[in-house]
RNA sequence: GGGCAGUUAGUUCAGUUGGUUAGAACGCUUCCUUGACAUGGAAGAGGUCAGAGGUUCGAGUCCUCUACUGCCCACCA
């Protein structure tokens, strides 16, 4: 692209990215053969990716997340790591499923038309069509994955992974099949773990019913007072309830423990049970007890060996259990129920209750909990494992106050309901035997036990009919039968998402990759997923590894709206990275985003402005560099050439920032602190480089002086140059297109193809640090700045060329504005500037004062005196109060004998420049009159 | 109910281990199309750092309490 004024992100963007991809530089160094010297090295970087939804499109919280992931994965591959980030995207079994399942419905079809087979087989057509979407989007980002080595959960390789990990913990005896109390979601028809389901507080209602006590009159209208009343918020599972509890050591109720009751509209005969699980103080300190539909009835229900009756099919209706219900949809079902109730005078009231309700996190349906066969891992061995890494040091999440939360989670740990009964996933590697089995079909009850809790022992070592295989076996081990059927139910998918750091790297085979990059490096990823899969990470590295698989663990902030929000599609709130992308370019979004990082990133789409202007600056400022070096020759340039003796004093001023900065961008990299560097960084081009150094580098490079102006061509290529390199990781695309131009400077000179490969501008030393000319820059700026603000004060037009007096109050100063004299009468438009030591006003004159000196500028007659002299007083009274405070600080003995000698000098600095610039106001203001 | 964050300029946020007269971006005011850039340049206005105590020579920064906001977790029906 020819160097127009504006940067055009659409010119270059795909080419560059097409280009890095098919020449391979997105694959770790060791595995091309053309990188320079780096063919082995042993220090491998590696990132795996967050594995995005199939079904899923690149939203903003993708695109931060990535951005970090790339600036991390470039910065340390041009630090010459070997740099590995891999790719990919999980099946979202649930997600994906109802997606099809929605487009079969167009043609009014459902799965079960089809059948399993063919079913699937749409599916994996609609993910050879769709399922790239993300990926292609993740391109466009800039995101430099290795995509030789991109995988998907569904895949063999993981598939086997998926299967080797299921049977290695069964074996262990950490898988187990029973029924429980699981959160259902009547909508997809499936059992879902605890995480996924979504606790909102609703404002519910809490109905007080009237349930009669058995025996005296036989039925419920001549009751009398001969009832209880209980409190609930799900009217409709009172069809199975088996109980009524109230608490042992409650006077009210204690005469009625044993008796029964009368349970209405089932008319069936229910105990009065004691249990300290129930508080006296809720309600009306009586429960009913439903132990198929709520978990904590689960358990008291087996507490005392009461019946389970499940009221309710898989969609959500009531069944044959529920009489004259059943059929009715279980919200319909309440509503009739409670109009039952209340013509019978059985219903009391309604009071309006605050609660919280589990919603699937997939079609955010109200969640049922629900009895039933499922298979779960037992967590308590595996989080152990994980507490016990934690001691080691070997967990370090940051920042660290996400390691509470973490910890929590696993000190609360619970045991994961891992099947779901829908068709699109692994399907669990368990065969089931007819005829060994026949009396566990139909769902039969095992020994219940409190759920969230494991089972003391997990029974299987007596054969019940199931068999757990890495193959799908031929007979049945005991009765040789081959009548086996396959367990119907797939696994969740982070079952296979809790592999992903090793599974991609190839295991269960010992693959070179594994060997090499496992544990991989960091981990970057949203605070929401931390339970989901971190976690779960962790523990899945540590029991099929026995490796914790990542060293440290980045959390970036969430993204929101402007209004606070969460951005998401549903609340239409959402700003699509892909259209910023269009409009300003993969850079500005990247750049914008990572600058906002430091927390929660409260997203407007005037903040990508902030992006699109830096990469426009920093374009500009390179297309500058490259205009003076028309005629320059010598592109390798060594550092090792530039002598301070010889340097003009900006040069040696940039060089020295340019260093320290680097510093500092590297050290915050370290860190994780994105958004400090790239701030850094922000303010380093733009400020110190732009405004200040290429202002100065214009009148030595336009000047006469050709050994002066080889040189600051010299500095400008060579800062430049290292701006480039430091810029990429943040923004690859403009940085690349010009870093080319500069290439094609440095002929004759070994430079990488790419920008990707040049090496890393940070060395350890410092080799131009250079307090002197710091100290010379900064009183160049404030005489610039003193003039500059004079003029803007004075209303004096740029073209009115102004005649400055510089009373320096020490020789030093004064040298040091002598040399400065070409650049400071550029820079603020002069026709003079005297440096002098003593000076004598003469005429009108204004000035500005400061501690080293004061400038002065002579105005014929134009001005109002009035004002600058209300202003003088202002700084004089100010100055006396600075120096006030200042003198009451120092004479504090407390002060003086307790702080240290540095701040004491400083202090006692502060003061002397206090005065010195009081005696300047002073005079001023009394040769004003 | 438990936990975690936040409260700093009109707005959105920085502010490392306590140590210059608290910074930036956007917005605002004034001036400037000077050959890198108007997606720009120069100058300026704007803050009792949520409130109250405490520790300290010194607090935006550490401690305690209070108020508000947001998030996460939790089986009180």
């Amino acid at each position: 692209m020819e160097l127009d004024k504006q940067y055009d992100p659409k010119q270059v963007e795909t080419k560059w990215y097409s280009l890095w991809e098919s020449e391979g530089y997105f694959r770790p160094r060791s595995d091309f053969p053309g990188a320079e010297g780096l063919k082995e090295t042993s220090n491998p970087y590696v990132i795996v990716i967050p594995p995005p939804n199939v079904t899923g499109i690149l939203h903003m919280g993708h695109a931060l997340n990535n951005s970090i992931q790339d600036i991390l994965v470039r910065w340390n591959r041009m630090k010459g790591a070997d740099a590995l980030w891999v790719p990919g995207v999980d099946h979202a079994g649930i997600a994906t499923q109802n997606v099809v399942e929605k487009k079969l419905a167009k043609e009014k079809k459902t799965r079960w038309d089809l059948g399993r087979e063919k079913f699937l087989k749409e599916v994996w057509k609609w993910k050879e069509e769709h399922g790239s979407t993300i990926t292609r989007q993740l391109r466009r980002l800039g995101a430099s994955c290795d995509w030789t080595r991109e995988r998907f959960t569904m895949d063999e390789g993981l598939s086997k992974a998926v299967r080797e990990a299921f049977v290695t913990l069964y074996e262990r005896g950490l898988i187990y099949r029973g029924n429980y109390i699981i959160n259902w979601c009547p909508r997809c028809q499936t059992a879902l773990s605890d995480e996924e389901a979504a606790h909102k507080d609703v404002q519910g209602g809490l109905y007080h019913i009237k349930y009669p006590i058995a025996g005296k009159n036989g039925s419920y209208e001549k009751m009398g007072d001969d009832h209880i009343v209980v409190a609930t918020t799900r009217p409709e599972t009172m069809l199975g309830d088996t109980a009524v509890a109230v608490n042992p050591d409650d006077p009210r109720y204690k005469h009625l423990i044993g008796k029964k009751i009368v349970l209405p509209l089932v008319n069936r005969e229910i105990p009065v049970i004691a249990d300290a699980f129930v508080d006296p103080e809720f309600g009306t300190g009586i429960v009913k007890v439903t132990p198929a539909h709520d978990p904590n009835d689960f358990a008291m229900g087996h507490r005392h060996h009461l019946e389970q009756v499940n009221v309710m099919t898989p969609d959500g209706k009531i069944n044959e259990h529920g009489g004259a219900y059943k059929g009715m949809d279980r919200f319909e079902a309440r509503k009739k129920i409670l109009h039952d109730l209340e013509e019978l005078g059985l219903f009391i009231k309604r009071d309006s209750h605050l609660h919280a309700v589990g919603h699937c996190y997939r079609c955010d349906t109200v969640v049922e909990p629900y009895l039933s066969k499922q298979w779960f891992v037992k967590m308590q061995p595996l989080a152990d494992k994980a507490l016990k890494a934690h001691e080691q040091g070997k967990t370090v999440f940051s920042p660290d106050r996400w390691t509470k939360v973490y910890l929590n989670w696993l000190h609360g740990i619970r045991d994961w309901c891992i099947s779901r009964q829908i068709w699109w996933g692994h399907q669990i590697p368990a065969w089931h035997c007819k005829k060994c089995q026949a009396a566990d079909i139909g769902g039969r009850m095992e020994d219940g036990v409190k759920p969230g809790s494991s089972p003391s022992a997990i029974r299987h070592p007596s054969f019940d009919g199931i068999i757990v295989a890495r193959e799908t076996p031929k007979e049945c081990p005991k009765c040789k039968g081959k009548d086996l059927v396959q367990d119907p139910d797939v696994l969740d998918t982070w079952f296979s998402s809790w592999l992903w750091p090793f599974s991609t790297l190839g295991w269960p085979e010992k693959t070179g990759d594994l060997k090499k990059f496992y544990p991989t490096s960091d981990l970057v990823t949203a605070p929401e997923i931390i339970f989901f899969w971190v976690a779960r990470m962790i523990m899945a590295g540590l029991e099929f590894r026995g490796e914790v698989p990542f060293r440290r663990i980045y959390i970036h902030g969430t993204v929101r709206a402007a209004s606070g929000l969460k951005m998401s599609k549903s609340l239409g709130n959402s700003i699509d990275p892909l259209e910023v992308i269009d409009e300003m370019g993969a850079d500005a979004l990247r750049y914008s985003l990572v600058m906002l990082s430091a927390q929660d990133v409260y997203l407007s789409r005037e903040k990508f402005e902030m992006g699109r202007n830096f990469t426009n600056k920093v374009w500009n400022a390179c297309r500058f560099v490259l205009m003076q070096l028309e005629d320059f020759k010598d592109g390798s340039v060594d550092p090792g050439q530039f002598k301070k003796e010889t340097l003009s004093l900006p040069s040696r001023w940039i060089l020295s920032q340019f260093e320290e900065k680097a510093a500092e961008i590297e050290r915050y990299l370290g860190q994780f602190g994105l958004a400090q560097a790239a701030g850094e960084l922000y303010h380093f081009v733009w400020d110190d480089f732009c405004d200040w150094y290429i202002e100065l580098a214009k009148p030595m490079v336009q000047g006469q002086d050709a050994a002066l102006k080889h040189q600051t061509q010299q500095v400008l290529f060579f800062v430049c140059e290292r701006i480039l390199r430091l810029l990429h990781p943040f923004m690859p695309f403009v940085t690349e297109e010009i870093w080319q131009k500069f290439k094609e400077k440095a002929k004759g000179t070994r430079w990488p193809k790419t920008l990707m490969l040049a090496p890393w501008p940070c060395d350890a030393g410092r080799r131009f640090g250079d307090a002197a000319a710091q100290k010379a820059i900064g009183i160049l700026q404030k005489a610039v700045s003193g003039i500059r603000d004079l003029r803007s004060r004075f209303r004096i037009a740029p073209a009115n060329k102004l005649k400055a007096v510089v009373a320096c109050k020490e020789e030093a100063t004064r040298e040091v504005l002598r040399t400065f004299e070409r650049e400071v009468k550029v820079l603020a438009r002069l026709e003079t500037l005297d440096c002098v030591l003593e000076f004598r006003k003469e005429g009108a004159m204004v000035a500005n004062a400061f501690p080293e000196f004061d400038i002065f500028i002579s105005l014929e007659g134009i001005l109002d005196l009035g004002e600058e002299k209300k202003r003088l007083q202002k700084k004089l009274q100010e100055t006396e109060q600075w120096i006030t405070a200042l003198r009451a600080k120092l004479e504090k003995p407390s002060f003086a004998e307790k702080a240290p000698q540095e701040i004491l000098e400083k202090e006692k600095e502060k003061l002397e420049d206090a005065k010195k610039l009081l005696v300047s106001y002073q005079s001023q203001l009394a040769s004003l009159g």
